[in-house]
Formats: C-alpha cells, sequence, structure tokens
DNA sequence: TTGACAAAAACTGTCGACAAAACTCTCTCC
DNA sequence: GGAGAGAGTTTTGTCGACAGTTTTTGTCAA
C-alpha cells in the first residue's frame, strides 16, 4: 500500500538513486552534511530507507559517516584529484592496451568516423571546448568498452568518470588545446590500426597526461581560501 | 540501554565489519544467501543494523542484491580475476613508477634489507612458498605506500587486495618460482635505485603479469563442471 | 510422475516510537 | 571577559510491528 513498487525499485534504492545523482552532478557540495530526517520529509518517506540509502554512499565512499553524528558528502582535496588522474592515466593506458588486441578492424573504422565527425564540428575547428566534452569522452567510452575487460570498464565509466565529475573536474579547454587533443586522438587510433598495443598505450598515457598537467598547474598556482566571515 | 557503545562503533559498523571479514576471508562462499533474520539472530541484534551492513556491502560491490528477494555474496568468475589482475598490473605499475620518483634513499635501503632477509629464509631457498605469500606482499605494499598516491594505495591495499582473496586466489607456487620472484624483486629494486622509472614499471608489471598468465593458465585447463546428483 | 494452480509460509520493505549520544544555549564562577 | 558546568534540544541508533512480495508447500488432475 505504501511501497508502490515503483519500478520494482524499493524506496532506498531510488533515494541512493537520487542522491547519488545529486552527489555527482554537484547539488550537494563536498562537506553537506545529510540529515536523515530533511532528507525523509523531502521524500515523503521514514528514515529507514533514507539510512539504508546512506550507507550504501558510505560503502561506495562517496559521504563519510561519524557514528552517532552523522554522514556528509565526501570531501577531497586537489590533491586526491591528481592522485584520480594517475589512476586513470594507468587504468586508460591499460584498457587502450588491451582494446588495440582485441578490437574488430569494423569498430576501428567506427572510431575513424567519429573522428572525422569530430573534425568536421564547428567548436572543434573553431579551436575549443573539444577536449574533454562528450565528443571527446565518446571516444574514450568506446576505447574502454573495446577493451574486453568488464571490470575495468566499470571502474572506469562508473566509479572513476564520476568521482572525476564530483571533484567539477574539468579539463583545461584552454584555446588550440582542442586540435591538439584530435590530433592525439589520431594517433591513438593509428597505433590501434597497427596493432600495436606498447605505442598505443604509450599515445593514450600522455594524452591524459596533459588533464594532469593542467591540474598539476591549477594547483601550483594555488586557489586562495576564501575569505572567512568575521562574526 | 541495548547498544552499549561497543568502542564507539554502532551495531550496523560491527555487523559490517563482521560480514566482510567473512566474505574476504571466505566463510561465506560467492553465492550465499545473508539472510536477514538468521544474521540479526546470530548477531543478538534486530534486522535494522543488519540491513544496514548489507547495504553498506553493496556498494562496495562485495554482494549483490534483488528487491524482494535478498542478499548474496557476489558472484565472481574466473574472467573476472583475470580482469582484475589486468587492473592490478596497471595500478601497481603505475605505483612503481611514482615510486621510483619519490621514494628516499633511506627507504630504497629498507627494502634492500627486507629482500637480503627474504633471500635467507628457509621457505624461499626451498624454492616454494614465497612469492605472493606474506614476504611478498610486504615487499609490494611497502612500495605502493611509497607512491605517495593516497587514493592509489587506498586502491590497491584496501580494496583490490581484498578481492582477490575472495576469489581465494593464490598465486602460483610451483617449485622454482619463488627465487624468480626474488630475482624480479631485485630487478624492481634495481630500476627504482637508477630512478629509472619507465623501466621499473616496466619490472612490476612483468612480474606481475606471471600472476596472470599463472590464472589464464588455470582457465584454460579448464574447471570441470561438479557432478550434479541427481535426486 | 508431471504439471498447474492455490494456499501458506518465509522473507524483505517500510514505518513509527523510544533510547542514547552529540550538540547548543544559558548560566555561573573565576 | 572567558572557561566550564548543566539543562534542554536536536539528531542518530535501535527496536518491534505490520504490510507486501516472493518462494515454498500442498493438492488435484492429466
Amino acid at each position: 500500500m505504501k511501497p508502490p513498487a515503483f519500478g520494482g525499485l524499493t524506496l532506498a534504492d531510488r533515494a541512493f538513486e537520487w542522491l547519488e545523482a545529486a552527489i555527482i552532478k554537484g547539488d550537494y557540495p563536498a562537506g553537506t552534511k545529510l540529515d536523515e530526517v530533511e532528507l525523509a520529509q523531502a521524500f515523503g518517506i521514514s528514515r529507514g530507507p533514507v539510512r539504508e540509502a546512506i550507507r550504501r554512499l558510505e560503502g561506495r565512499k562517496l559521504v563519510e559517516r561519524i557514528a552517532h553524528v552523522g554522514a556528509r558528502v565526501a570531501k577531497r582535496s586537489q590533491a586526491d584529484l591528481i592522485d584520480l588522474l594517475y589512476i586513470r592515466e594507468a587504468l586508460e593506458g591499460m584498457a587502450c592496451r588491451l582494446a588495440t588486441s582485441r578490437i574488430s578492424d569494423a569498430s576501428l573504422d567506427d572510431l575513424e568516423e567519429l573522428l572525422a565527425k569530430h573534425a568536421s564540428e564547428k567548436p572543434v575547428q573553431a579551436g575549443d571546448s573539444y577536449f574533454q566534452k562528450p565528443g571527446d569522452l565518446d571516444f574514450h567510452f568506446r576505447i574502454i568498452q573495446e577493451s574486453g575487460n568488464r571490470q575495468l570498464t566499470e571502474m572506469l565509466c562508473e566509479d572513476l568518470y564520476h568521482l572525476l565529475r564530483v571533484y567539477r573536474y574539468k579539463s583545461s579547454a584552454r584555446k588550440g588545446r582542442s586540435l591538439e587533443a584530435l590530433e592525439e586522438h589520431r594517433a591513438i587510433l593509428a597505433a590501434m590500426r597497427a596493432r600495436d598495443p606498447d605505442l598505443a598505450e604509450k599515445c593514450m598515457r600522455q594524452h591524459l597526461s596533459h588533464s594532469r598537467q593542467a591540474a598539476h598547474e591549477e594547483q601550483e598556482n594555488g586557489v586562495r581560501p576564501p575569505r572567512l566571515k568575521r562574526a
């Protein structure tokens, strides 16, 4: 009666999905307190399912809980972001290596076509907003999936890329970078066509290292701490 | 009254830790049903905390839940194990690369000492039970920690290595392999001493690839499906 | 024996209530 | 004025009960 079995999902599942999406979208910035009563009222449910959703988020390491105190959206530093970019470099390099051995010729043609389409798009020709935009992601996702490694695909597409969004991570989209990125994609594809796993991995890692270096520079420049209003 | 606040941990936290340990130790084989009532009675608590513990395990992907049906210890295939070994290769290779740049000379001396100690131990000289045993793990853990990458360390030491245990994963400890492993460790350390990140990563990955190849062979040999008793 | 169908049992999902811990605010004393 | 103690409030932790769904059991017929 009360639980309408919406789409076969329980209230706890739906609360989890909503909260996860909210955190990833950035609606709940790092450090935000997750008040059980408040959320339960907002969802129109009791605290039980909300608590279960929070526990699941805790397992996902998206929120940190302190007993008898409460749960907060996990706090992340710029150093953590850079750490994650190193991890992405290693994992996606491996994915590219595996894909090079396993991808079919037909799929390689698809990738070629994808790059050609990207090249003809206006924003790319204008020199910006390609890198790390949907077009760029498509290319990366396709390669990851062609790795044929399910665990790796899951880890990258369902965990790591979501986490990077939590950091409000935006890759450097400075003028001219998009054309460079496109060229790097072409180099990756060429290595894959040549069925050269070592080179393909190397190209992918070099490509990704640019994002990491941008994050490094951002850290060097130093993000000023916000002025604290003295009460 | 009921919750004695044991060590500052809640009942749900303690249930989680107990279940996690049980799954990792292998006391609960893959596919085991986690019955809420049964567990609650065994723990001497109510179903609420047990459910929260299960939700957390679900977030950790150690158990799989189906709404209105129940939670089971996540099922893993041999293919998944191999997938994970590829991931370990990529991540630990990166860890070794980073450690090569960041480790101190003093810590390098420590590692050298560790290997010397391993070499003098009887089991190693006998040619077995070194590879993937505590001694081997020590060496790997030390290098991972020297990477200075907190996310990477956490991912490897707290997630991946536990997962490998879930698979009852035992690296090939066949006769003579332990001496090879020791030599490979020496090669890794030498590359780190030479402050050559490329070589260090390459050596580490090559070292780890042996475990993966062993798992591959095991898969090739084919695990016979068990005879099903016909009632 | 096998199959379908219905009743019953078992289990999961949700709720509301109570207890315990942490936090807040006030008051007091130095 | 500030540190500390204490009462009151707020929030989290746990429990027992009930409702809904799935699974099992039991029955009957082909």
